[in-house]
DNA sequence: ACCCAGGGTTGGC
DNA sequence: GCCAACCCTGGG
């Protein structure tokens, strides 16, 4: 199938977006495992010119597939008038010459992204998208496709009956003997002193809080409510509510957004990250997601970044 | 070998 | 509210 929207999918895909990891690459097709109404779904997504193309093996419709991939890469989204916004704006019209045809890339199951967003916090790319790889292969389900394995996000129930470390293991398990043995546990994730902000989160989920509801609330009661999960904070929290609900307006302010907003809209004087978040809230509304996606690939690609650097 | 930073958050003052 | 400490890996 075809969907005829712009997309620059390695960009997408490696922009270091915490909804996942990115997904399986050969050959130029990406390819994973959603989940869609309980159906297991294989998709195999292409870019071509301007066209997506993706192919699924899967117990849902045509309809579903596609409207699925649209939720996924953002297809629906009006890159040309993201554009000429950007374009009349003197700070920001120079992004696009470095980002074209980046897009959002969006949860596909929403406690994946929860998590992914906990552990990227204070941590480097490959080695949060490395360990959320590693989760998935311990815990999550099994799919085989042409010889290829693929493996789901585990489910909060699943996660929460995890350990945290090998000590834990151990302590508990009377048939290991040394921590040689333990591999049930989240640090063997190399996710380090997030394994237990991970873990409690699991509990939450499963006994406090409902993904789902947090679907249904105001920005404001979202992000209150995110805040509570340990290893949430306010960046993590914003990564949350943009890549795994939906909520545009969200500006996920971090140091190097706050250098670079500083840069752009203060004359260079440092702003605390807080009024960084309210600032571009304020300034770009809706647009505020993607402003702070392409702020941060234009800085690290332009050589602005290098330029702030240790400011 | 050593040191440091990484798209933050937490807990202690 | 501020600030050091936090796990672990890769690069100087």
């Amino acid at each position: 199938m075809i969907i005829k929207a712009p997309v620059d999918l390695n960009l997408t895909q490696n922009s270091g977006q915490t909804s996942q990891p990115p997904w399986k690459l050969e050959s130029n097709v990406y390819s994973d495992v959603v989940v869609v109404d309980n159906n297991a779904v294989l998709f195999q997504v292409k870019q071509e010119g301007n066209n997506l193309k993706f192919d699924f093996v899967g117990d849902i419709s045509n309809k579903e597939a596609t409207n699925k991939i649209k939720t996924i890469f953002d297809l629906d989204f009006n890159l040309n008038k993201f554009y000429k916004y950007l374009n009349n704006q003197p700070e920001l019209a120079d992004m696009t010459n470095f980002c074209r045809d980046l897009r959002l890339f969006l949860a596909k199951d929403k406690f994946e992204c929860v998590i992914s967003s906990i552990c990227s916090a204070n941590n480097s790319i490959v080695r949060w998208t490395k360990s959320i790889d590693d989760i998935k292969k311990s815990w999550g389900n099994k799919f085989t496709y042409l010889g290829k394995d693929y493996f789901t996000f585990p489910d909060v129930s699943d996660l929460k009956n995890v350990y945290c470390d090998d000590l834990e293991e151990l302590k508990c398990c009377s048939n290991l003997n040394n921590p040689n043995e333990c591999i049930n546990n989240l640090k063997s994730c190399g996710v380090g002193y997030r394994a237990p902000y991970m873990k409690k989160a699991s509990e939450i989920f499963t006994l406090e809080m409902d993904l789902e509801d947090i679907s249904k609330m105001s920005y404001d009661e979202a992000f209150d409510t995110i805040l509570k999960v340990p290893g949430v904070g306010p960046k993590v929290a914003d990564c949350i509510l943009l890549y795994g609900f939906n909520f545009r307006q969200a500006f996920p302010s971090d140091v190097w957004i706050k250098r670079i907003v500083s840069y752009l809209y203060f004359d260079g004087n440092e702003v605390n990250v807080s009024k960084i978040r309210e600032f571009g809230m304020e300034e770009f509304g809706d647009y505020a997601g993607y402003v702070q996606l392409y702020l941060f690939h234009y800085a690290r690609m332009s050589g602005l970044m290098k330029k702030l650097k240790g400011k």
